[in-house]
DNA sequence: TTGTAAGCGTTATCAT
DNA sequence: ATGATAACGCTTACAA
């Protein structure tokens, strides 16, 4: 990729006056201009009422004027808190996060709470850097998206007073965490496997998420269980495995298309699955839904956009962030102990790659 | 949406040892614990040459036993500087700075750097609120992605000694921003536009981008330009209002239908455009790229999977968030002065939505 | 209503 | 090789 640098290093007169002002002003740098003792500046611009009004709306203007900013370092060394929560998600760029996160901030915003995101690559190293440096900063409270090792957070934070919460993590263990929130991966499943057998299809399969993670055991588990609510027999080999990606989904349709038994509706881990299935069907000249229908997961803003539009399980992504953020303030506020568990349920949606077999 | 909370609030006797030792450890305690001075100590934990290696392990396995963590905040204000930098964008929900994110990560991670983010949500005010906000916070530099304000920051924060890298922001008033980063918007649009000529289109057609917004101005000039290039005359008849957002796409639809020279090529704003221009194409029974061919600009990571997959200016997202984060680490160093001002170019990607002109 | 002083957890500069 | 001590910017008793 080409790119072009303009750079002009001559002496600029505007950016030696910078220079010149770069300094930060404390309170003490107000306490001297305004003639007055550093603490009664400390009080005035902290509204405090034991300050005389003009001194207090004079030191107001000139922190103003100077250009004052309160170290939110120094402050939290006294306070013993910073109204700073970190986040940890396995990467930025990924849609459901995102719109987990956007819950979490606006939930912290109205709290007056600020929010620090770290990645954690999916790597159980780095996320376990990223709650460290999280500590470091001294936040309140942490939430962890999608963790590998969330327990050690919870041991270790937890030692050190910070509630960690997790959020839709891999509890393989079986042992409940102490403060989670998740949505219900096993009845989202069941819910999609039921709409596909009540629109009249009864050989079916399933393109499977990564192994070893719990939301793939478990929406297996849905599907199962959705087979067996209407006794119609599982077969392992109608379970392909697959990534979470698109790719899984597209090299799962030569293998239905081989199958004995073809299906005719397909429930696939996520969305991402699902929509590579749908551009394999697409391209192999299948009609979806006629020859086949498609089911997702997530319900992630573009479900709406591909054609046809994608039948999920709709996750309450912005309301799990809110639950999670909730749970931070309650536990920072130091009511809650014990353990708690909050799980939301997914929503179908039905759209058009799903439809009644004919 | 339906959810059922958990919760057992009994007495817990792990989570009493817990609150028992809820006590945040400082080099002092440790001192105390190995018996030598806490400056002894803060040498041992920044492996000091001139400490004792026998008194320096121990001091590290103690710190370990404890449970220690630095207090950034401490630190930061001895030193000077967090190893932080703050990057504010518009919405965390947006694929588009969700990757340019991902590669300010990237670079910072690598250099031992950590990110704050902050949201916009594309109020100027709370902008600002946001830039103020990663100031108290002492971060040692700010990225502002699409900032309506970018020039205040670059004063108020410059003169506090903090670089502020402006990253593909609004310079409507047309005076350079000291720092920037962006990507060559008028170029970009002129690509795609010369593409769709060159397959032999000569009615072409246009949906701008939000009003007021420079990347709207200078995609509709590339736009211009390459008509120009041409000879073909610009009608601006043929220029459709829109958001950037998928409904711009679907509301120009039935406008281009009733043009007297109906337009054979669309040339959208971004990608959301042309997907909702796509998706209402599809409905109407038309044929795309051999009724309508569509071009949109940004390749967000579904204009592969639409179908037809989207011909589109590919901006180097990742690149962008490169350049920004090593802009703002030189400044950090202290060494680049004046202005500088980094522009790439974004790449035509061909996909299934455009075709030779039959 | 205001000033003085102590202390938060670090690092850094002295001595020793 | 280690220990006192000061300093960073702030809040908060305690005094005046």
């Amino acid at each position: 990729m080409r790119h072009e640098v303009y750079s002009i290093l001559h002496t600029c007169a505007r950016w030696q006056l910078v220079r010149v002002n770069n300094v930060k002003t404390s309170i003490k740098d107000i306490a001297r201009a305004a003639g007055v003792s550093h603490s009664t500046v400390s009080r005035a611009l902290s509204d405090s009422p034991l300050v005389n009004e003009v001194t207090r709306s004079r030191i107001h203007r000139l922190a103003l004027e100077m250009g004052y900013s309160p170290d939110a370092g120094a402050r939290s060394l006294v306070r013993g808190h910073t109204c700073t929560v970190g986040v940890v998600v396995t990467t930025i760029a990924d849609p459901f996060s995102a719109e987990v996160v956007e819950g979490i901030e606006a939930t912290a915003y109205s709290h007056g709470y600020s929010v620090i995101l770290a990645a954690s690559h999916d790597e159980p190293e780095r996320e376990i850097a990223a709650v460290e440096m999280l500590r470091s900063k001294r936040v309140d409270a942490v939430i962890v998206t999608s963790s590998r090792v969330g327990a050690l957070h919870q041991e270790r934070l937890g030692a050190a007073g910070v509630p960690v919460i997790l959020l839709n993590s891999h509890s393989l263990g079986g042992a409940p965490h102490t403060f989670s929130v998740r949505v219900d991966d096993q009845h989202g499943a069941r819910l999609a496997t039921e709409h596909l057998l009540m629109l009249g299809h009864r050989r079916l399969a399933h393109v499977a998420g990564p192994a070893g993670h719990s939301p793939s055991a478990d929406r297996l588990a849905g599907y199962r269980a959705a087979l067996a609510g209407v006794g119609v027999p599982f077969d392992p080999a109608q379970v392909i495995a697959g990534t979470g990606r698109p790719a899984a989904g597209e090299q799962a349709l030569p293998q239905f298309l081989a199958m004995a038994a073809r299906p005719t509706a397909v429930f696939c881990y996520n969305d991402m699955t699902a929509i590579g299935l749908l551009r394999a069907a697409h391209s192999a000249g299948l009609i979806v839904p006629d020859d086949l229908a498609i089911a997702g997961f997530d319900d992630i803003p573009f479900a709406t956009y591909v054609s046809p539009s994608l039948t999920t399980i709709a996750q309450p992504k912005f309301e799990l962030g809110q639950q999670a953020m909730s749970m931070a303030l309650t536990l920072m506020s130091g009511v809650a102990e014990g353990v708690s568990d909050v799980v939301l349920q997914g929503r179908l949606v039905v759209r058009e790659s799903t439809r009644i077999r004919g």
